[in-house]
DNA sequence: CTGAAAGCGCTAACAG
DNA sequence: CTGTTAGCGCTTTCAG
């Protein structure tokens, strides 16, 4: 049975020889014999040596893992780009160190504080939807942290980006509830200081004006990040005098409440109301009726994030290289198709 | 602008005062003075001074960090353990380092492995579908790295262990079919080395015999990580000819596959096949036709576990302190509830 | 090819 | 109350 904590003096011990002809056989230096490299492994195997992260991060000043600050993780999208980033980051010999904002800008500054002493060599962000002023993020550049942001991004901080197409999909969501026959749709946002929001929200408008329908202001409501709190929301909304026959929800969160809102209320989707989410639920089909969707390509975005900040630690400046990678409308019965 | 890496020696020469000093100052111990303290203090915030944690690690022999290995994070159970996991960890001061193992029993090797030189202080423990033997997870409780198991256990290791009450609830789930009136119930099962589809399926098999119904070989059913070969294995056993009236699905991963199947074969649920998933689904309500299903109590579990190691971590022998958290049966339409 | 020694940043005896 | 010093485990000159 191997020893408490072996480390590499015990080896040095073992085999009499010096810690430094350990570290260098282990690290494969040229410098040492291939015979001794042989029984310097063959002892480490034997007994497990596991290096201490913590001494070589301190020695060599790089930890090896990135940060990746991400909202929440009980979400379809951030869960599904994290497997993404870890693809990419694992097989480039990464940890992967995940920081859960819960959507406050309290917990995304602590976080990206505490990045600011060599305990990441890169991060990875997505903000939160309080998240407005960029000072913390800023704060971090300084320190030279490389920083990529994925899908929430802050326009005014410059750092490489990878979105997908917010205004485009907007647009589209809006341009496919009218071709289905809305004429007063609204938009359901999560926050008015998320470029997401924002830019779903513009090419929601954008739409309405380039269809010529009418734009009222109450049609645009504001969600929280309340499940319940949204429902009302939602639902105060459809029980307007003039409530919208079409919703476009710009996130995924919106989608349970929506049906919630609408079951409760006996409005039927889509006869009453057309609904389409911003989702990446795998099981959108599967709904009562089937949800049509705007998908973003969550793994592919995380991928393409992770890719470009192995090139930032690089030392490349991939300010310039900003990726969008477009999302997907599903067409299903909540917009009126066939299921 | 502070500079670029503000560290304790940093402090220390603009304030003519020792390293030691310093670092007394910023652990607010009792043998520095007040004014002092002061001082300090002001510096290491007007610097935005931020403690090195390799450096901090490396001198205590402990990280204030936990390792919690999941199978996946892509999943409502795993993600919202995870937030209660880091609701209690995160008030105890420690971070949440997540390893996803993909459902790989090499995976969880390598994690556990790295795991064996002080990078955790503790692990939050989910085995993977792949996972039968013990060894690579004594091998990291010979180091005395303390552990606790959550949701999916290995009974034969000596570590505390978080649980719902898979066997009564398998058996719950049979029993509810059963008056709704099926007689021939099928189990979907994901591995048949996991303690929570084997003592789910053992509930199926206890009530199948208390209330007298028939067990047939073919209608336990081992699905795989794939989604796509789970919909065929599905596909095939709704497509016998003496088909299941009923089906337990183990795991929430296969409620798409299932809906899927039965869609696509023309069968209706609830008329023609009767349906309740393990699932933490936030939308099962809203599926076509609402899902019943068995709620596992994630969150809780996630806590609870969390607390037990926090006892573990302070030198506890919590190896006695096996926590049960009931889930629950949700009843809906997929078993022919009114939905 | 191997070894001695310095030092990453921090903490904790121990002295003063 | 403050300072000096040693050392956590590892990597990397620099000497031999």
């Amino acid at each position: 049975m191997p020893p408490k904590q072996v480390n590499i003096r015990a080896l040095a011990r073992e085999l009499n020889l010096s810690v430094s002809t350990i570290s260098k056989a282990l690290r494969d230096s040229y410098e040492i014999s291939p015979a001794t490299k042989a029984r310097v492994l063959a002892l480490a195997a034997s007994l497990q040596y596991q290096p201490n992260p913590y001494a070589s991060s301190l020695r060599g000043k790089k930890s090896r893992t990135v940060g990746v600050v991400v909202p929440e993780v009980a979400d379809s999208f951030f869960s599904l780009a994290i497997n993404g980033i870890e693809s990419v980051l694992k097989a480039a010999g990464y940890h992967v160190l995940i920081c859960l904002t819960h959507e406050q800008l309290d917990n995304e500054k602590g976080i990206l504080q505490e990045f600011r002493n060599g305990r990441v060599d890169g991060v990875l962000l997505s903000i939160s939807r309080e998240t407005a002023d960029a000072g913390h993020i800023r704060a971090l550049a300084e320190q030279e942290v490389p920083l990529v942001f994925f899908d929430r991004v802050l326009d005014e901080v410059a750092a490489a980006k990878v979105v997908t197409n917010d205004y485009e999909s907007g647009y589209a969501a809006t341009r496919h509830l009218a071709e289905r026959g809305c004429r007063d749709i609204g938009f359901l946002g999560i926050s008015n200081s998320l470029s997401i929001s924002n830019k779903r929200m513009e090419g929601y408008l954008q739409a309405l004006q380039d269809l010529g329908l009418p734009f009222r202001e109450s049609n645009i409501v504001a969600c929280s990040n309340d499940l319940l709190s949204n429902y009302r929301t939602i639902t105060k909304l459809l029980q307007r005098r003039h409530r919208p026959d079409g919703l476009v929800a710009s996130v995924e969160k919106l989608t349970a409440s929506t049906y919630q809102a609408c079951r409760d209320l006996n409005l039927r989707i889509p006869d009453d109301v057309k609904v389409i989410c911003f989702s990446n639920l795998e099981i959108a089909a599967m709904l009562q009726p089937s949800l049509t969707t705007i998908t973003q390509p969550a793994f592919e975005m995380g991928k393409a994030a992770a890719q470009l900040l192995l090139k930032a630690m690089k030392g490349k400046d991939v300010r310039g290289g900003d990726v969008v990678i477009p999302s997907v409308l599903e067409e299903r019965g909540s917009t009126g198709a066939l299921h």
